[in-house]
RNA sequence: GGGCUCGUGGUGCAGCCUGGUUAGCACACUGGACUGUCAAUCCAGAGGUCGCGGGUUCAAGUCCCGUCGAGCCCGCCA
C-alpha cells in the first residue's frame, strides 16, 4: 500500500465500501464522544469522516490529535446509518473505520482558525497565509485564478497568438510610474528597471514579424496600494497584434474576456460582443468617469441651460463664470425623507463640494430648497432635458466642468449604491475610446501626454502639424467591467518621424527621445507594421469573477498596502558586504524619535 | 505626504457615547464526562502591559493630547 494514500479525501463514495483505504490530510475537526471519536479529515480534494472507537489501539492517539496536525490514517471505508449520511459533503454516505494512524506533522495551536469562515485581520492572515490559504473559500479563490489564467491561455492560442517570455531585468521604461530598480554589480552606480509592463518587447516583437503576441506578464510598479490595485506587482494579459485598426483589436479581445466570464459565471448576465463603445467625452459627460459601473442606470444630464439667468443665484452666476450645471435624475427618489437629502448633502461638502443641490418632482411641480427658483417654463426644460417625472428626485452640481463632472459621477456611484440600484449578478464591459492624447499639467500649464506617449494620434502627423494638442484625440482605449479599469491598450505609433513630433509637442527633444527610448525607435527604421494591442488585468478579472472588491483576495501572497511582505518579511535589510559588492552607500532619513 | 475608521487573552468580538464591583462572550488551548456526531454536547481550568506615551480625575479599557500600527480613500498609478 501506498505509505501515504490509496485515495484522496474528496474520492471514496458509497461503491467503495468494503474496501481497505489510507488516507492523509489535515484534521479539521474533531468531535469526541469519548468512546467514539469523529475526525474530519482535509485535503485538498475534499473531506473524509474517520471513526474511531476505544476499543481501537490509534484511539488515544487519535483523541489527542491537535487540528490541522497532518496525519495518515488507514482503514476500511464503511456505509454510514441511513440516519447518519451527510448530505452536503460528496463523501457523505461513506466513513473510514480507522485501523491505525501515523502522525506526519504536528500543529501547534492556531492563530487562525482554519476550520471557520470568520473574518480575521488582515495583516494576521498575511502573516500566516500559508495557514490561510488552507480556509476553503479562500482556497478555491486561488483554484479560480489558475483555472482563469488556464482558459485565457487556451482562448489566446485558439486565437493565434504566440506566447513569449520578456525580460524582468530590464531597463526604465516611459509609463507614468515609478520604477523597482535593481543595483548592478557589474557596472557600478547603473541600474536595471523591473519592467512596468512588457510595453516596448511586445512592440519590438511585432517588429520581428511575430504578428500576434501574448504573454501572462508580470508587471512592476512602485505606486502605492488600493483595494483593487496591489503595490509592487500584478499581472496582466498582455496582447499585441500586426496590421490592425483598434476595432479588430477590440474584435480579437471580446470572445476571449467573454467567453472566460461566461465560462466561469455561468449565471452572471453578461454584455454580449461586441461591447458598447464609449467615447471618452461622452463618459465623462454622462457618468463623470472613463470607468463608467453600467450595472448603474442612473446618467448625468447638462442641465445648465435650466439655471441660467434664473433666480438661483449661486448657480447663475457660477454659469457666467463659466461653470456648467450637471444634472442626475433619479427614478423614485422623491419619496425619501429629508434626512436622505440632508446626508448627501454632507457628503458632497465632505468630497469638498458646496453641497448637493435638489428638486423632487411631485403633481407637475417642484419642491425643496431651490424648487421656488425653477419656474414652470424652467421645470418643462428639466424634464425635457433629464425625463424626470412626478415622484423622480434631479440632483444637481454646478462648477467647472471637470469638477461638476467629478462629482457628479460620484454622486452617481453613490445613489446608485445607496439606493440599491445596481443590476445584480451582471457583468457590464463596455470600452472607453478617443482619449485625448495631450492635457494640459493644471499646475505647470505644461502639456503632457494623458497616456500612453507611444499611442499614434488621431489624424496622425497632419493632426500633430495642424491641430491644437488638446483636441487631438488618440487610438488609445480602456476596456472596463462594472466600473473597474481592466485594462488601457491603444494602436500604437510606429512612425518614428510622428514619433518626433509627438514628443516634442510634450516638450521632449529629438535627442531626449533618442537617449530614453532608442532601441525601439531604432527598430522603427527598419520597416515596422502598424500595430496594437492590449492588457487587461488579470487579478481584476479574477477579482470580478470571484465577486471580490479586494484585490489581495485572489493574490496567493500579496503584499500589505505599505508593500511589505508580512510573511516573507520584504523588503529586508542586507548585510553591508553585499552592499559593498554592489558600490551602494545608505543615505538614510534621521531616525524619528522614539516615544513608546 | 494628507483625511477617515479601527487597535481589548492565541483568534474574532462586546464593554467606551454616559469614567466606578473580579474587563464579558464565542472559537482555539488544557483537564474531566459522554458510542453516531458532522459548527457534537456538558462541566471545569489556564490564558489580558485593554497598541504605546502623556494628561484630566479620588478613580481611565472608557474622556483629552500625542504617537505607532493596520485598513479604506485622496495624492500617485500612461
Amino acid at each position: 500500500m501506498h505509505p501515504y494514500r490509496t485515495h484522496t479525501c474528496g474520492e471514496l463514495r458509497a461503491t467503495d465500501v468494503g474496501t481497505t483505504a489510507r488516507l492523509s490530510g489535515w484534521v479539521h475537526r474533531k468531535r469526541d464522544h469519548g468512546h467514539l471519536l469523529f475526525l474530519d479529515l482535509r485535503d485538498h480534494y475534499g473531506l473524509t469522516q474517520c471513526v474511531v472507537d476505544a476499543s481501537s489501539p490509534s484511539f488515544a492517539a487519535a483523541s489527542a490529535l491537535r487540528l490541522e496536525t497532518v496525519v495518515t490514517m488507514s482503514g476500511t471505508v464503511v456505509a454510514r446509518g441511513a440516519d447518519a449520511v451527510n448530505p452536503r459533503l460528496p463523501t457523505g454516505e461513506i466513513e473510514l473505520a480507522v485501523d491505525s494512524l501515523e502522525v506526519q506533522s504536528v500543529a501547534e495551536p492556531l492563530p487562525l482558525q482554519v476550520n471557520s469562515e470568520a473574518d480575521f485581520p488582515e495583516d494576521t492572515r498575511l502573516r500566516y497565509r500559508f495557514l490561510d490559504l488552507r480556509r476553503e473559500h479562500v482556497h478555491r479563490k486561488l483554484v479560480l485564478r489558475s483555472q482563469v489564467i488556464a482558459s485565457i491561455r487556451r482562448r489566446m492560442i485558439a486565437a493565434g497568438f504566440t506566447e513569449f517570455q520578456t525580460p524582468i531585468l530590464t531597463s526604465s521604461s516611459p509609463e507614468g510610474a515609478r520604477d523597482y530598480l535593481v543595483p548592478s554589480r557589474v557596472h557600478p552606480g547603473k541600474f536595471y528597471a523591473l519592467p512596468q509592463a512588457p510595453q516596448q518587447f511586445k512592440q519590438l516583437l511585432m517588429v520581428a514579424g511575430f504578428d500576434r503576441y501574448f504573454q501572462i506578464a508580470p508587471c512592476f510598479r512602485d505606486e502605492d496600494g488600493r483595494a483593487d490595485r496591489s503595490p509592487g506587482e500584478f499581472y496582466q494579459l498582455d496582447f499585441e497584434m500586426s496590421f490592425v485598426t483598434q476595432e479588430d483589436v477590440w474584435a480579437a479581445l471580446e470572445p476571449v474576456i467573454h467567453g472566460v466570464f461566461a465560462e466561469f459565471r455561468p449565471d452572471a448576465a453578461i454584455t454580449p460582443p461586441p461591447f458598447p463603445r464609449i467615447t471618452y467625452d461622452d463618459a465623462m459627460a454622462k457618468y463623470g468617469t472613463d470607468k463608467p459601473d453600467l450595472r448603474n442606470p442612473l446618467v448625468i444630464t447638462d442641465v445648465t441651460d435650466v439655471f441660467r439667468g434664473s433666480g438661483f443665484t449661486v448657480f447663475a452666476s457660477a454659469i457666467e463664470q463659466g461653470a456648467i450645471v450637471r444634472g442626475l435624475r433619479v427614478p423614485g427618489a422623491a419619496a425619501q425623507p429629508r434626512s436622505f437629502f440632508d446626508k448627501l448633502n454632507q457628503w458632497a461638502r465632505d468630497q469638498g463640494a458646496p453641497g448637493l443641490g435638489y428638486v423632487t418632482l411631485a403633481e407637475g411641480a417642484a419642491r425643496g430648497p431651490i424648487a421656488k427658483f425653477v419656474d414652470a417654463p424652467r421645470l418643462a426644460r428639466l424634464r425635457e432635458i433629464t425625463g424626470a417625472a412626478d415622484g423622480d428626485a434631479v440632483f444637481f452640481v454646478a462648477d467647472k466642468r471637470a469638477a461638476a463632472d467629478k462629482l457628479a459621477g460620484k454622486a452617481r456611484v453613490k445613489l446608485g449604491e445607496e439606493l440599491d440600484l445596481l443590476e445584480k449578478n451582471a457583468y457590464r464591459f463596455c470600452w472607453i475610446v478617443d482619449f485625448p492624447m495631450y492635457e494640459r499639467d493644471e499646475e505647470t500649464g505644461k502639456i503632457d501626454f494623458s497616456h500612453n506617449p507611444f499611442s499614434m494620434p488621431q489624424g496622425g502627423l497632419e493632426a500633430l502639424e495642424h491641430q491644437d494638442p488638446l483636441t487631438i484625440k488618440a487610438y488609445q482605449y480602456d476596456i472596463v467591467c462594472n466600473g473597474v479599469e481592466l485594462s488601457s491598450g491603444a494602436i500604437r505609433n510606429h512612425r518614428p518621424d510622428i514619433m518626433y513630433k509627438a514628443f516634442g509637442i510634450a516638450g521632449y527633444r529629438r535627442e531626449d527621445v533618442e537617449a530614453r527610448f532608442g532601441g525601439m525607435l531604432n527598430a522603427f527604421k527598419y520597416g515596422a507594421p502598424p500595430h496594437g494591442g492590449s492588457a487587461p488585468g488579470i487579478d481584476r478579472i479574477v477579482m470580478l469573477l470571484a465577486g471580490e472588491t479586494n484585490i489581495r483576495e485572489v493574490i496567493a501572497f500579496p503584499m500589505n498596502q505599505q508593500a511589505q511582505d508580512l510573511l516573507m518579511q520584504a523588503p529586508g535589510e542586507v548585510p553591508p558586504e553585499r552592499l559593498r559588492e554592489l558600490h551602494i552607500k545608505l543615505d538614510l532619513p534621521p531616525e524619528p524619535p522614539k516615544t513608546g
